[in-house]
DNA sequence: GATCGTAGGTTAACGGCGTAAACCTTACAC
DNA sequence: GTGTAAGGTTTACGCCGTTAACCTACGATC
């Protein structure tokens, strides 16, 4: 497999807290068992995607019943939420890490962001797909979709190859959407058919 | 609204014959239950998502049991793709219509059709999500795809506005693809957030 | 003209789903 | 020693897709 490792799309690193949970910082244990079911939906979902995550699967899988993570999630929504984001949240990692030996300023960086972004998102389908099509029934701005990191990292190459003269100078929003259309594009449609 | 009619993606024309049903090209009335189901799918699908779309509610609308859908297709999943096949069967003649007044050979009329493509997937959000997220579980290939039609219609103004001289010579495949690939990627991240 | 097969339904039922409500335990604060 | 709350459990409700068995009208066959 190239690039960087496979992404833990759960598993904090341990220097940042719990987001949101019952206790801030306190007992471990209470938040091990948000975690566990952060760490079986994760599988579910990754494995049979949205079907195969169910509150009973989800449940079964640490040995709780169904309705104790109601204790720790709103409802499925919540849940599928979190696990997605938090995927999402280590996509600008997996970007930056992609891209770490390109010189900056270069339009090969730009190009290597690209294909990391597609094999993050191959990688990853499940993801994508209910970030892009589920979830896209009432739409969020576009800072407060997960994945907006990739955005974040592809526009400062993009910035730094127009301040280099790689890059004709031109809106840097607009060139990086255009750009983020491309890769996203591409990757949607391999997703659904196999061209060529 | 810009652009050509809404299209009805279920009633066919009177020219083209049912193409799957018990009876090729016999009685009508045996059709019609059939017609009304696709009917009240396609409108379930485009108000609420495939959430709404149950097989017990498609059959309430046309004052039948769920069951007797399966006389018709043969489960849940057949009668989504029909829906679908049927709405994007539509997308070609809608981009069709869109450039019929752009001269052959020309930019402005491949430009027109990105701009139509992006109109007809957001008129018609429903399908595309289901096209290019649940249904991408398993995927075909190209030439199964609905909207195969629409890429036949883009890549025939490609080529001839290669042949023209309006774009550079290239493998028209590849070009195609890229320009699929940018407005496609433009819809889906529409669809998903509001950028900007 | 009786009989039979089949098209086009029906009702009943099964297992699974998300989730609300009520209840039970354990631990800890006062 | 008692209240309170966290972290569960059991039960139940109303949906869902789907199967199985049955009914009924009708057109073809002998």
């Amino acid at each position: 497999m190239p690039g960087p490792d496979t992404i833990d799309p759960i598993s904090d690193s341990p220097a940042d807290p719990p987001a949101i949970g019952p206790e801030p910082a306190g007992d471990p244990v209470a938040s091990e068992t948000e975690r566990a079911i952060l760490e079986a939906a994760r599988d579910l979902l990754a494995d049979g995607g949205l079907d195969a995550l169910s509150m009973r699967a989800v449940a079964g899988r640490i040995g709780l019943s169904a309705t104790a993570i109601y204790h720790w999630f709103q409802n499925k929504d919540a849940l599928v939420d979190r696990v997605v984001q938090h995927g999402f949240e280590r996509s600008e990692e997996y970007l930056r890490r992609s891209v770490a030996d390109r010189p900056r300023g270069s339009l090969e960086r730009v190009a290597a962001l690209g294909e990391a972004y597609i094999r993050f998102a191959l990688e990853n389908r499940q993801y994508f797909k209910i970030i892009f099509a589920i979830q896209g029934e009432h739409p969020r701005s576009i800072h407060d979709v997960p994945g907006h990191g990739g955005y974040l990292v592809l526009r400062e190459s993009v910035v730094e190859a127009m301040e280099a003269g790689t890059i004709r100078r031109e809106d840097p929003d607009l060139v990086v959407l255009f750009l983020w259309a491309v890769v996203h594009g591409l990757v949607t449609i391999f997703m659904a058919c196999d061209p060529g």
